[in-house]
DNA sequence: ATTGATATCCGAAACGTTTTGGATTATACT
DNA sequence: AGTATAATCCAAAACGTTTCGGATATCAAT
């Protein structure tokens, strides 16, 4: 149905090979031959099959993007701004994104970048939450297949990424809090599997120490990400006395789980007691106390990630492969000075 | 490199034909000839080759999703949850989702979704969001392209869809908030070109009328599905006296805008006002006040969604290809008696 | 008139599958 | 013994593109 390189060949009177070359640029085609081509080629309505020409070129002009997600109703608004910076940087370059989503360390998530890293699937891949001994960096590397992620790792591989440093980002969080009287402040950390979560609570128990203050081993609690597991952990963190004047968390979900169940508790955040969030999501300005946070330039990141894949897939390696963001501080309402 | 059918056919002393067969099931191939080939394969670590199948069967085992964006900050919870349904289904079938993100009724969108009903790029399309006189809808009906939407429309086509009957889910509001003893009720709509704002605003309407409930121009605002937005239509709103004593939101987001106004001007949600929203988002459990709103099981759409557009890309037309949800009222801590 | 360079074109192979339309052999039935 | 039937197999074409290695013609320089 569709028009073809031979139909166009025998409107034009010419070879499939010209038509080819014509349409592709080469120099080696007469410019008045180019033009009839180019006319003939507008006429039928062509439009080159893709999969010849992937089967043909050997790439699938696709890049992966494989979300770890726990459980169905997963939520998260960074992946909805994520894949916005890397569909739309994707599609300036003429790339497809495909996207799937597999819990994390599942078997399904190793046999989907098996899969990846056998080729032909996507020609690269765009990493998220690194984890400690990221295995599915092992084995990209191992593969040596295209791939950037978005963190750092601690496997011996060294790898393109492009990260904010998420312990500068505490350090601006507690220094905050510091300037703001407290010295009793408790931390709800990311999952210690991720590396940026290791990289939270590492540069929380850091800037403690630099400003002399103790770390309560009660007031240091983990959640997994979401409101809920930030309530949890608020409610294990609260019960012990004395309480924190000030609890900074891993991410802004967890950060409104916190505020939440402090407003169950029948206390007043921005007031009574100091939050802290971390990533600035949009929602971050638009709950109430509005919260205290990192800001994450989240689409930017995605665009740079993707850009800087398509360069190593197409062989310009970067020059600087390791992109590390400062982050800044947000003040919001949720901040108050330390009561004691 | 990578084991091809040929390497396969040479090794087994066999022809590519066979092999091919035998790796398909087939019923003309010796089971023993097919156990010399399948060890074989596997003893390659044989993975056929996808661009060359997609080749030779004309189609691409993809679906694809087209994200409709406003501006590239957007955030939306309702895309990463609709995404996971929809991918999940898809690789269930062993399909590939292919994912982009464009500006609403952009040019750039009307040029993806033409290279789609060309053909050839994917195998068939999710639309969501749909919207009045949806001219996505009208160029895949009219080239009789695969798609599956999840909302109605109100274009001369009938075509496949999934849609929750917001109408019904916003007269279970509005009842339960004139159970609550509220006459003065007002609306923040979604934009009405989108069909779910349509049916959302007749339901107001008529549900309204139907109790004998006054409309008050001044109470029926319009936000972009933003907590910004819905801020913003409540500023609108609540600028006239009288005030009303309960807000229903077209969305969850706005209604968060909306509480978060509320409280800025010093009144208690739940206490002095009412509100309410619709979607139940994760986070709405997770606010302070807890959000009264109506629950769409984002992820179950998302998968139904997809396995209808799966039958009717191998020609398996559904039973029924109107599927429409019945929605459940979720009350929580937002709602409250009327004071007056 | 020969040579060499340049410009323009093209045939054929290749990418890795699937499918069509037999061909061959063995088996069962008269 | 001859014939129909079933069980196995395969060569070749096809999907639509790109690329390799010339082929041919033209033109300028010797």
């Amino acid at each position: 149905m569709a028009a073809t390189l031979k139909d166009i060949a025998r409107e034009v009177g010419v070879s499939v090979t010209t038509v080819s070359r014509a349409l592709a640029g080469y120099s080696d085609v007469a410019e008045a031959t180019r033009l009839r081509i180019q006319t003939a080629a507008a006429r039928l309505g062509y439009h080159p099959n893709l999969q010849a020409r992937r089967l043909q070129k050997q790439r699938t002009d696709t890049l992966g993007f494989i979300i770890p997600t726990f459980g169905p109703r997963f939520s998260d608004p960074f992946f909805s701004e994520f894949i916005a910076g890397i569909g739309n940087e994707a599609s300036l370059h003429d790339y497809d994104l495909l996207v799937s989503t597999h819990a994390p360390d599942s078997a399904d998530e190793a046999e989907a970048y098996q899969r990846a890293a056998r080729g032909r699937w996507v020609d690269g891949l765009i990493v998220v939450r690194t984890r400690q001994d990221d295995a599915r960096i092992k084995l990209l590397s191992e593969h040596s297949f295209p791939f950037v992620a978005f963190g750092r790792s601690n496997c011996e591989h060294d790898f393109p990424f492009v990260d904010e440093d998420s312990a500068e980002g505490i350090r601006l969080l507690v220094e905050h809090f510091v300037a703001l009287g407290h010295t009793k402040i408790a931390f709800i950390a990311p999952p210690s599997g991720l590396m940026f979560g290791h990289f939270r609570r590492q540069g929380f128990l850091d800037t403690m120490a630099a400003n002399g203050l103790p770390v309560v081993p009660e007031w240091v609690g983990e959640g997994d990400m979401s409101q809920r597991g930030g309530a949890a952990a608020a409610e294990a963190l609260l019960s012990h006395t004395p309480r924190p004047t000030a609890i900074i968390c891993g991410n802004d979900l967890m950060a409104m789980g916190t505020i939440n169940y402090i407003q169950q508790l029948g206390l007043k955040v921005g007031d009574d007691i100091a939050v802290a969030g971390f990533d600035d999501i949009p929602l971050a300005a638009y709950v109430s106390p509005s919260l205290t946070t990192i800001h994450q330039p989240i689409y930017e990141i995605g665009r740079r990630t993707c850009a800087m894949l398509i360069d190593i897939i197409n062989g310009r390696f970067p020059e600087n492969p390791h992109h590390l963001l400062t982050p800044t501080l947000i003040v919001r309402k949720s901040s108050c000075l330390a009561i004691d």
